[in-house]
DNA sequence: TATGAATGAGAATTCATTCAT
DNA sequence: TATGAATGAATTCTCATTCAT
């Protein structure tokens, strides 16, 4: 087919829809990992939910488990960016607590794709964080935060002595992470939807009862 | 072949057979669900595992899905029935709190291939349950015993008031669940082992401390 | 277990179960190659239609092509003995002409299993037949009559000369054949339902006005 | 891989690969169900005859339900094709009649696939062909012309009145169609070979007088 | 960069048949 | 005679991946 120099595809606009079909089929492939599983995801999906021709994963990914990979270091990534955001720092430690139970609690609403990626990389044995060149940054500055606030409570005789950082951290996602990435199974056990808006609401309230409460001096 | 009539198998015996065929097959079904989910379980390798021909499987279970199901209404089946001897009513309540956690935590310490099979479950959205006809058994007794705990540690004045057992329920097993079920991602995240027996006996000290200084009145 | 002398069965009534489980399982097979052909047929399936354990089938009839082959025979058998039954010899030749067209049309109708296992026969080239021990019995002895009736016919004028008897058997039974055994494609074709009872008595009329047209004399 | 321009493969030449492919794996599929019917084909043989691999059959034609609608189509397509090329209107009536039950006999005879694909497919209760969008265009143009040559022969006083079209249409292919699908049978019974090349004149000899005595007028 | 065609290795499932009693 | 348990060899279909341009 011959070409219109004046419709030729400059190098530059090549790049850009490099990037841009990198990025499309990243989230084509987080969506379809999220919804099977590592495991039952399925390639040709990706492409056809991408627009895509699936020979292109192949050639920016080379293959389904380093695709799974960088779906897993973008979504980490994500949810580092936002809790950048957070700056508990400026908060009293009371109020740093409850925003960050209730961040915690919103990124897992807003983002249920996350919990499902970690299920998988968890039945994986995270081998594809270890793999992972940018693992170093995956661990969240968020604990550092977590353990001023706690000590500057502490200081205060607000907080109770002898909380770990990293334990309320896990303690904080856990009680969120429990609910929503179980809620099938919940919901069918209690015969009652766990996700309408009201038992949304009274869960997060729990939550940060649950949190404060054991934090608070007594 | 001339059958001595005292070895001769009685029909007990070769009833036997097939349930302990079924058996097995269940048990190495679970395990390798466990393993690598209900998409990438290998019929092949259950078989395998069991010592026992495939075409088997699908004699008694029919399918992939209808075996899938079988297993998580026995893994049910099993965490309920161990949970019949707990005997929470005959603790005071705040012994009763401490042994639900521990209980929770020492099961799911040693039956990790429940948590990955609830991992599945939910991944599928629960329709395994929903096609379930034990369903009506997979609701936890336990909710009602600890409603009543903690309406007794209330009368007490010993307990906070407004805590709900679902709630706690849930928050109990979350606790425990997102530290077993994501260690691996936590671990890496972390550069610590999560699974090593210090870091098991300080996990289980937090989530009790956890747990009774949100539920214990100030 | 042991039997009580007086329900134990005698010989002779396990003999007479006996030839009634293989009449059971004979017609079972019949339905299920009817249905579905020799290569659609399913074993399962007949024992299920006999309500009689699959392994008896193999006790009976070693496997599933001798089955096949004795449940041939038996078709041929069941249209031989009604053939036997129409005395075409007692009528006038154009009457024993139309009987035999309304015969053939009417046993098609009632026994369109015979269709469909000729038709399996067929695809696999009548080895069936070739390995049959009765092969003998399976020439229409209607050959012989049509034979006498065409040479009565034409000693009267009424019919023309040189009618071949096999020739005019086929054309009959094709005639009738076609119709039946094609009525799902030919249905669809022509847009309209060809087993509806007005359409199924024209066709017996055109039939006869055919073969009376051809034989008889001008 | 450097390619010279003149001898670099058009895209007209890469669709036509893939149509290549398909025809070539139609045809296969073709012979395959008419050989062993639509539960006696094998999709591995199918690719075994084709010369490719057995994947693309999925890749171009889902399944084998699909394919073998395909295959039906096709060979309705293929006769339908044929027909137009009769030109029977231009033909005195007699004649007309002569050259049509000349045409279907020697179409069957030279498309053998035809005769057990229809047979499968009716077996199946024609559910290939509602399913199929050509449906539209099975309907033999035959029929019009056959029912113009009809009124043609009556209006000459040479052919009886009352004929129906479909009910002829249907029984000249009714006579060619029992004889040639049967054969393996009819042989076998009558002890002879139906297929030699005397026999099969005289029965095209036989048919064509069965369709004119019946419609020549007395 | 992008794509349609093609493939080998497997995966679930089926099926006729045999075992053992 | 009758039966439930068990099996090996297919069989259809799937899937990640590569080819060729």
């Amino acid at each position: 087919m011959v070409q219109d120099p004046k419709t030729a595809v400059r190098p530059e606009d090549r790049l850009r829809d490099a990037e841009r079909s990198q990025a499309i089929l990243l989230r084509a492939a987080r969506d379809e990992f999220a919804e099977f599983g590592l495991g039952g995801a399925r390639m040709d999906r990706m492409a056809e939910r991408a627009g895509l021709n699936k020979r292109l994963i192949y050639y920016y990914f080379t293959d389904k488990e380093q695709l799974f990979q960088r779906v897993l270091e973008q979504a980490y990534a994500d949810i580092r960016a936002q809790e950048k955001q957070l700056n508990l720092i400026e908060l009293p430690p009371a109020q740093a607590l409850t925003a960050l139970v209730a961040f915690t609690w919103n990124y897992y609403l807003a983002h249920p794709e996350f919990l499902t990626l970690l299920n998988s990389a968890n039945l994986h044995k995270a081998r594809h964080l270890q793999g992972s060149a940018v693992l170093q940054e995956l661990n969240s500055p968020l604990i550092d935060t977590l353990a001023l606030v706690l000590r500057r409570g502490q200081a205060d005789g607000q907080f109770r002595a002898g909380v770990d950082a990293v334990q309320l951290y896990i303690s904080i996602a856990g009680l969120a992470y429990f609910y929503l990435s179980n809620n099938h199974t919940l919901s069918a056990i209690f015969g009652r939807d766990l996700m309408q808006p009201t038992a949304l609401q009274d869960r997060l309230a729990h939550m940060t009862d649950v949190v404060l409460g054991y934090v608070l001096a007594a």
